[in-house]
DNA sequence: GCCAACGTTGGC
DNA sequence: GCCAACGTTGGC
């Protein structure tokens, strides 16, 4: 299993409404190394759900339910895909961008370092790492 | 194929 | 509101 992180405007599209909506199609990625990402992504793949602008902090998190398709919102014949995310479960704590910043073993997360990719890689221990942060247990 | 201009993202 | 980073566009 691989682990992500998307990001969102909470203003455009918010943890709430992904818990009300529970399945998500994540549409509106178009830059190429976030498509990348979004079609390597497998079904039963985690990912954080990050609050970009406002708040900028891991808020819950995600699984893929269906992989990479033709984005909807896309121009017809277009290359951008999306998948669908379904929540999870919530941060109990929510993990902000400082506190990752302040963690030395995170320095070298694509959040800090390609901090306008909106689709990322999550290794496995920085994963592990952040769940640990957020009081989040056995995910 | 290079590079300047411009637009967008996202942190501060 | 500003600015840095980065992608895209268009002139040459």
């Amino acid at each position: 299993m691989a682990f992500w992180l998307v990001k969102s405007e909470p203003d455009a599209y918010s943890w709430d409404q992904q818990l009300a909506d529970e399945v998500t199609p994540w549409t509106g990625v178009r830059n190429h190394s976030a498509k990348l990402n979004l079609q390597a992504m497998r079904v039963g793949d985690r990912a954080f759900f990050y609050h970009s602008n406002i708040g900028k902090e891991v808020v819950g998190v995600v699984e893929v339910v269906r992989e990479a398709y033709p984005d909807p919102t896309a121009e017809e014949g277009s290359p951008w895909v999306c998948v669908d995310m379904k929540a999870v479960s919530p941060m109990p704590k929510p993990v902000t961008l400082a506190a990752i910043k302040a963690e030395p073993s995170l320095a070298g997360i694509a959040l800090v370092r390609l901090s306008r990719l909106s689709v990322q890689p999550v290794s496995a221990a920085e994963w592990k790492t952040i769940c640990r942060m957020g009081g989040l247990k056995g995910a």
